[in-house]
DNA sequence: TCGGATGAAATTGCATTCATTTTTTTGGCG
DNA sequence: CGCCAAAAAAATGAATGCAATTTCATCCGA
């Protein structure tokens, strides 16, 4: 009655959260607040979610637990949950978090990876300059993402890949993305920063590597920092509401 | 009826873990679990489990949920929750990580640290040192984990103390501690290790006490994998169930 | 008109119930 | 005696029900 699914995409988290019911609802959940559909601190009344999901609540509120451990949403006793909403100096934190499972990504890829997965980077790395030549922001971005997540699996270590994808969600539910739009010199800066990262793994220097994007991470951070936390005191008076 | 409760520590994951049925349940059958008391493997008969704390099974269940997604236990569906066993590969995996996270704190640490804090380090350094002349390996291990919970504490980023309590919460479950009992040298190394690493955090040496940190536990994963392939692939033989 | 108290409605937390699946037991047969 | 099939028992997944708490609306007095 209430959707199709048929979306195989495993749990971020670990693959034994299968496929049932609270499976079901606890990725589609979590897409739908990772892709900001809902506004940090509203609350999320039960009900409607489960309206929109045609399920009960059991399985409902199994997710929301979920994804308050997450750390996506928060669980206020009696009043329901909301999403949580970050505020520049857990941003600060959740970059530095970021950075060090990037430096650790890089330095176990390369130790790892294979010559086809570095050609897969190399094509994706050549692309991304393409876009950055033409000042194509989303394909940039998209192959940015893309580059990344690719030197996560090829360090071939699935708890770090889990967590970085926690990790990852969570950010991405901050728009950090328009940044580059305003700040050209940052974006050349990446752009060298992701030659450099290029130039690592070639060498499959993983120090170097490492080093280059833990720092990578830091200074997107400086970029993101910047504008959000103009962008979240207006969030924060808009939507948080009164406790 | 059922339990007293007064715990007032915090969840692991996320202070929204309020106290309630659910959360209450949820940390006590995380300790539950970390302390190791259901074999890995298991089936955890939910009903075992509703007596044993005295709710319905409504709460438990949430809390599985959650320490499914934390990656303590194993969902099967329709087959119930057992406690995941790790395997040498995912031991490997996870002190990778930890190494990563605890060279992160490092980092950080050597950043924000006050001088109060480094006091109290240097401290459990010295009463560690003492343990390791002793040969005591109870008061070594306490103060051990105390100087990295510390270093820990003193990066000051919730973020990162979250992620590395979950994940030591996994690795605990995981008993190493024994190596050093047989292996002497491995004992001798982690101390000196130890005086690097105190020696870094004074010259607040971020860079090389983040590297120092990782190594460490690199070191220390290779110690604990020798022994514990072993004890995980009896254990395997004695406590996985048919499928 | 504003502020606060009061009661109704809605929402949440948890227990219980029901349908489905799995596991165990039982019985038949080789 | 062992092996497989079928039924009974148990366990799980999800929905519903109910008490407790919160939220909202209304009313009263200043």
């Amino acid at each position: 009655m209430q959707s199709d699914s048929g979306d195989l995409r495993l749990s971020a988290q670990v693959t034994s959260l299968v496929r049932s019911l609270h499976g079901e609802v606890l990725e589609r959940l979590r897409d739908f607040i990772v892709e900001g559909n809902i506004l940090p601190g509203a609350r999320i009344p039960e009900r409607l979610l489960c309206d929109r999901f045609g399920i009960s609540r059991t399985p409902l509120r199994e997710a929301l637990k979920v994804l308050a451990s997450e750390g996506l949403v928060e669980l206020l006793p009696n009043r329901g949950a909301r999403v949580r909403l970050i505020d520049g100096q857990e941003l600060v934190e959740l970059f530095d978090v970021m950075g060090c499972l990037e430096a650790l990504a890089g330095r176990l890829a390369c130790e790892k990876i294979t010559p086809g997965e570095f050609d897969a980077i190399e094509r994706l790395h050549h692309e991304m300059y393409g876009h950055y030549l033409q000042r194509n922001l989303h394909g940039y971005f998209a192959c940015n993402q893309a580059i990344h997540d690719r030197i996560v699996l090829a360090a071939d270590n699935a708890t770090l890949r889990a967590t970085y994808t926690n990790f990852a969600g969570r950010l991405r539910r901050v728009r950090y993305a328009a940044n580059l739009d305003a700040d050209r010199d940052r974006w050349g800066e990446a752009m060298r920063e992701h030659e450099e990262i290029l130039d690592a793994l070639r060498r499959r220097a993983g120090d170097a590597l490492s080093d280059i994007l833990f720092r990578h991470l830091r200074n997107k951070r400086r970029a993101a920092v910047h504008r959000e936390t103009e962008t979240l005191l207006c969030n924060a008076t808009l939507t948080a509401t009164k406790r």
